[in-house]
DNA sequence: AGTGCGATTGACT
DNA sequence: GTCAATCGCACTA
């Protein structure tokens, strides 16, 4: 399976909600895809995250430092952080210019490039290669590199719409939270096998 | 300059 | 089920 990006079409920033909430519900279903030298890596996503403005738990919420610069930008950029110092997240910038806030991606089901994938996490299971935030980077090899790329635009890293029709989405409270545990604001595909998390949580 | 702490994962009892 | 690894960042002084 060569190239093959012409059958995913780009998401315009146009039709992304301009709310984090909503964009968090909206990219469920969505497909990342990642071009590398090695080959086309895509999935669908299954799993995402709000950090809404006002959210003490988001990296936002203290202002616009070194770090969070590109939560600021217009909504549809990545922002790529390394957590426990073991592993990268990516996030889609949410909201207008100079405001800050982002939605994690949290699981994909894999769809293309499966065995680069399998090489990227030196895991064969296909359930476990992008089921968790973690994860979904390690398989995709993203890191700081991608830091701030417009993901509405065709590139090395970049969001298409979904070929199927919209997917059923349920709620939970976020995963691995201090602060804020309580908020409703993460959002999967109930049942999907590739989503991470309790499986209490995903019914 | 030093400290505490994660939006996680994988290994292990 | 428990727990250590690992490091960039925000905060204190």
């Amino acid at each position: 399976m060569a190239t093959s990006s012409h059958r995913y079409r780009v998401l315009a920033r146009s039709g992304l909600p301009l709310d984090t909430v909503k964009l968090a519900r909206y990219l469920i279903g969505k497909i990342v895809v990642r071009e590398t030298p090695q080959g086309l890596l895509s999935g669908r996503i299954v799993e995402t995250e709000a950090y809404p403005v006002g959210d003490a738990a988001g990296h936002a919420f203290r202002g616009e430092t070194a770090r969070t610069q590109t939560l600021f930008l217009s909504r549809g950029h990545a922002y790529v952080y390394l957590a426990y110092g073991t592993s990268y997240m990516l996030n889609v910038s949410s909201e207008a210019v100079g405001v800050g806030a982002g939605v994690l991606i949290r699981a994909l089901e894999p769809l293309e490039g499966i065995e680069t994938m399998q090489r990227n996490r030196h895991v064969k299971n296909l359930r476990d290669l992008a089921r968790g935030p973690g994860r979904l980077a390690a398989a995709l090899d993203i890191d700081r590199r991608l830091e701030g790329i417009d993901l509405c635009r065709k590139g090395s890293l970049w969001l298409a719409r979904d070929l199927s029709g919209a997917p059923k989405v349920a709620a939970s409270t976020r995963i691995g939270l201090s602060k804020e545990a309580h908020r409703i604001l993460r959002f999967y595909i109930p049942g999907n096998r590739f989503v991470s998390g309790a499986k209490m949580l995903n019914r």
